[in-house]
Parts: C-alpha cells; sequence; structure tokens
DNA sequence: CTGAAAGCGCTTACAG
DNA sequence: CTGAAAGCGCTTACAG
C-alpha cells in the first residue's frame, strides 16, 4: 500500500504539505498542490481511514442497530439514513439484534470500540440495563420507533394512528371490533396501539371481549394462526372487524378468513399498520396507516447529526402518518 | 476514553501484558490476569479499532456493494451475509450506488480507504473501467448475482430459470407468449432472461413478435406500463401468456389486466421471477421462482471469507433455484 | 512469564 | 508557504 509518506517523497514534498493538500487545510503552493495531485492520481493513493481515525478521533461511521434487517420497514428506514448520511459522506455500520434484547448492549458495545460516531437504535424494547448501558457511552445515540429516556427519539404516532383506524372502524357502525396484536416487551407496537383500542372501545362503550384478542409475533403466518383462533374460539359471535397492529398480519388474517369462506370486508372487515407494498396488491386491498418509514430515517439521521454537533436539538419528536382507506374496510 | 495505558497501568502491568490478555496469545499469569480482568469490567473499556487495525492491517468489517438498498432481494442477501460475517465477529458497511454505474467504483474506492477487508459487490453492469478498478485493489472481491470476470462469482440460474418457467408456460399450451424485461445493460436479468425467452420460443416454432415485448425498470409501476404497451398496441391479436423477468414487474402487469377486465390465467397467464413475499399474497397467487436469496447471500459471504484466506476457492458458481407453481399460470 | 521499544499512517501545533 | 517532531492506541518481535 503507498502511503502520505509514499506521496511526499514523490512530490519532493514533506507529508505534512500532503495531508495539507488532503485536507484542504493550511496553504499550499500551486507548484506543490499540482506535484501532488499528479503523483496521487497516477498511484491511486488512499488515505488510511484507520490512521486517520485515531489521530482524529472520528471515523465517518454511524452504526445503526436494528431488530431485523430483512424487513421492510428496515430497509426503509436504512435506505432514508443512508440517503442523509451520503451526503455528510457518512457510512453505515449495520447491525441486527434478531430480536434479542442481550444483542442491543452487545452492539452498542460494539459500536463503541468501533469508534462510531453516532448510533442509531431501532429498539424493540427498553430496558433498564439498556439506558444505563447508553447514559455510559460516549457516543451521541438517537432512537427511532420507540421512546428512549435520556436520549433524542423519533417515535411514530403510535396512540393516534391507532385511534384513528379504530374510529374509521366505528365511523362505519362497527361495533365488535377484534384485536390482533403483539408482545406487549415492545412498548410501541405491542403496548401503545392496544391502548389506543381499548381507549376507543371504551370510550364508545363497546364491550371488549377477550376472546377476540389475539397475539402474534409480526409474522404473517401468526396473523393467520391469531384469525384463526378468534374465528374458531367465537362459534357464536364473530367480531365484524379486526384491527391488525401490522400489515403482515393483517394479510395472514385476511389468507384465513378467505380461506374460510368469509368474505372481506363485508362479513369481517380487516385493517393494518405499516403500508407494506403488498398491502395495496393483494385483493380486497388493505386500509392501512403509511409511517413514511423511508422519511423517518431521513429524519432521524438528521437528528443524530444535530447531535453530533452538539446542537441544542429538538429532543423527543414524532412522526407524521396517514390513513390509507383502501377495500378491506 | 480508557486506553490500554491506563489499564496496564491500573492493573500494574505492562500494555504488553494487557494486549496478551486482550488477543490470548503468549503467557499471562492468572495474577496478572485475574487483576486486568477486573479493571477491565470496572471501566468498560473497549480496545480501539482504529488503532488495532492500523497497526494489524485488519478492520474485521467487509463491504457490501448494494445497486439500492430498500429492496426485498438486498435485504435477504444482506441478513444471509450477515449471518455468517456475525460468526466471525466481522461487521458490515453498507454502500448504495442507486443503479449509477458511477458510484460501483466510486464505493470501492471508498471500501478500499477503509480498509474493508473484503468487498461483496452485487453488480448491474460489468464494464470495463470497473473490471479494471477491481484488478488493481488490494482487496479480495466477490460478485454475486452477475458474473465478473477475474474474481469469484455466484450467480443465479437465469437462464435454466427463465427456461423452465418458459417451458411450463409451453406445456400449458401458450403459443402467444409475451415478456417484460429490463434493459440489457444489466446482463443477467437484461439479457440472460430475455435470451432464454427467445431460444425457447425459436426451439418450439414459435413466433417471437416484437410487439409483445416490452421494456420495465424493476418497479410495480414499469410492469403496470409494460403490460398496458404490449395490449394496447396489440388490438388484435393479444399474448395469451406473458413472461416477467421479475415479479414486482408481473405485479404490476397482472394490476393492470385484472383493471382492464381480464382473467388470470384465463385470458392471460402471468409469471415471474423472485418470489418476492407479495407473490404468495395477490390473487391470483404468482407462479415465480425462488432464488433463495438469503442462502445465497450465506454462500457468497462464505465465498469471500474464503478468498479472503487465500483459499483455492471454487471461482466460477451458479445458485440453486424452484419453480413455484401457483395460480397465475 | 513479562516489559521496553519500535512502528503502523496519519494530523497538528510549533517554528521558521 | 513549508517541514520536523510528537503523538493517537494498539501489536509484535526481541530480550530478559
Amino acid at each position: 500500500m503507498t502511503t502520505i509518506n509514499d506521496i511526499a517523497q514523490m512530490a519532493g514534498v514533506s507529508r505534512t504539505t500532503v495531508s495539507r493538500f488532503l485536507n484542504s487545510n493550511g496553504y499550499v503552493s500551486q507548484e506543490a498542490r499540482e506535484r501532488i495531485e499528479q503523483i496521487i492520481s497516477e498511484t491511486g493513493y488512499m488515505p488510511s481511514q484507520s490512521a486517520k481515525s485515531l489521530r482524529t478521533k472520528k471515523t465517518g461511521v454511524i452504526g445503526i442497530i436494528l431488530p431485523k434487517i430483512s424487513t421492510e420497514t428496515s430497509s426503509r428506514v436504512v435506505s432514508g439514513i443512508n440517503k442523509v448520511m451520503k451526503k455528510k459522506g457518512m457510512q453505515i455500520l449495520l447491525t441486527d439484534t434478531e430480536l434479542d434484547p442481550d444483542k442491543e448492549i452487545e452492539y452498542l458495545r460494539l459500536l463503541k470500540s468501533r469508534q462510531a460516531d453516532g448510533i442509531i437504535l431501532l429498539a424493540t424494547n427498553i430496558g433498564e440495563r439498556l439506558q444505563k448501558e447508553i447514559e455510559a457511552l460516549p457516543i451521541p445515540v438517537v432512537a427511532l420507533g420507540q421512546e428512549v429516556p435520556g436520549i433524542p427519539s423519533l417515535t411514530y404516532a403510535d396512540y393516534d394512528a391507532s385511534s384513528d383506524m379504530m374510529q374509521l372502524l366505528v365511523g362505519k357502525d362497527h361495533k365488535k371490533i377484534g384485536f390482533i396484536g403483539v408482545s406487549k416487551t415492545d412498548p410501541a407496537v405491542g403496548s401503545i396501539r392496544q391502548k389506543a383500542y381499548i381507549d376507543v372501545m371504551e370510550r364508545q362503550g363497546l364491550e371488549v371481549n377477550e376472546s377476540w384478542m389475539a397475539e402474534g409475533d409480526f409474522s404473517i403466518e401468526s396473523g393467520y394462526e391469531a384469525m384463526k383462533q378468534i374465528i374458531t374460539s367465537n362459534r357464536s359471535e364473530i367480531p365484524s372487524a379486526v384491527f391488525c397492529v401490522t400489515d403482515r398480519m393483517a394479510t395472514g388474517a385476511m389468507e384465513y378468513l378467505k380461506e374460510q369462506g368469509f368474505r372481506v370486508p363485508e362479513d369481517i372487515a380487516v385493517a393494518g399498520i405499516g403500508d407494506a407494498v403488498m398491502s395495496k396488491y393483494i385483493t380486497p386491498s388493505l386500509t392501512t396507516v403509511d409511517y413514511y418509514n423511508e422519511e423517518a430515517g431521513e429524519a432521524i439521521g438528521e437528528m443524530l447529526l444535530a447531535t453530533m454537533e452538539g446542537k441544542n436539538y429538538n429532543k423527543k419528536m414524532m412522526h407524521k402518518y396517514r390513513l390509507i382507506k383502501r377495500d378491506s374496510v
């Protein structure tokens, strides 16, 4: 590998001058500049980032901690983050917890040792240990999707979006509304969305029937199973609508209903959240909520950049959303 | 930040000993070991990767050059790669060319300057310049999805898979088969899959009607438009089946057909490639080819690891696939 | 079993 | 406008 010393020698200047040229700070004579430029393009020289980082304490890399890489939401978010980081010449180091809370901590440490300039955390749960770990970290951390105490967070409007969707159902005169959720260990998806469901039901004086509620694990199959459970355990009185906290689970639920000969939405209406591409193309097309994930990625990227610059950034934000009314409701 | 020197001092040993402890090479007395261990856990010390990399010339990072981050294929592949890299304690640096060939070269250089230990390239085209650049690179590079001369490549079985799909169509007695492809600058998707289409048509003595062929750009919308073009420019004689080189375009094509009142597959059959999740849940479900992208990710990861170790690895491989027969054909 | 010393490739005061 | 020198935090022969 050719180094800055080689370039300096070949150009007949000191490495200080080459460094100045590289970083365009300090004066370099036109003459020196030209010779250096020439040599660099001849050799294809690229400064070593490791050496640079060791010296400057900046790596130009930010870390992203994802619950799961191969997910539509993840890839949209990453795409958004990448968009803003690219402009700043920053790279992205990807990390995947596979939904394991311990790994969130492990990766936080790893990213520290790799001296990431900043970290974006897409947490699924937010335990004590995680918070302690973050607090001790000498690197700016921001969170997307969950509100994490003590650090800037951008959350989705889970409560409002879920309430709106429930209102839509209620407005269509549904009184028996079922619910397919996920574990409450996930505050945003498991807990808040369910709370909105229950609150609207109660506010409307509607009965919250436990047997109309089931829990899945985000997968399409689990939505299928949850729907099956709701239907089979309620021979006499099945719900006329089901609110699913996720498009994938809603897709599974519809799959089961169609299989059993139910008409959607005539017999049972189905609603989801997330606006997966799929939701527009299944039949009937799915009524859902668009969370603008890619833009959320951009926004959280900007937030991280701002906190890295020590700016007094608005700490807690909620991202926009919109209801998409289609044919399943 | 606490450094190895701090640890050494606090533990009353030299930093050499601490380093030996950290990397578990060379002897360290039980006593020293315990003190060091203790101090490290107290301080939460993590060795600086930049310093380590500068010294050892290994970063523990591999780079991935993707045509587009937020794509189902990409995220499956990355997930597979991550799976094998995780086992080796390696991290992934993500890079997105946005389908711009110049960026492939740019990112190759960037990853060099970041001293990636290896690079996985998901190229979309393979020009001269790219090949020259790779050749000059002092880092192992492997390619997935396209055969790139001079480096180990894992390709999908584009020709065979497309031929099989065409045979399936022919077997269902289709004689007028249309085609929706992409630009031929993409050898694998644009060129090879089309060649298979034409070869089968000719081998069967079927007419290759130019007006039954259209070109999209991978997007669902472009599939819609391509289908529209085929239908509207053939008032008298429309094809009875259309082979689309991509599930997304097939989905768009079906969307247009359904809109126009055509029945799929009775009036026109539609086939795709890629097994997008969606393809199972649209109506009718899409007949397609599963390329096992995640496993391909694992395989290319292993190939990179092997080349990094200088192993005499099988240079050119083709990944397995399977035809999935569903209801659209 | 352990430590002193050199060196990886940069940047940055400092002095000229 | 330019260079000599120190130092970033590690690892690795080498010597004991």
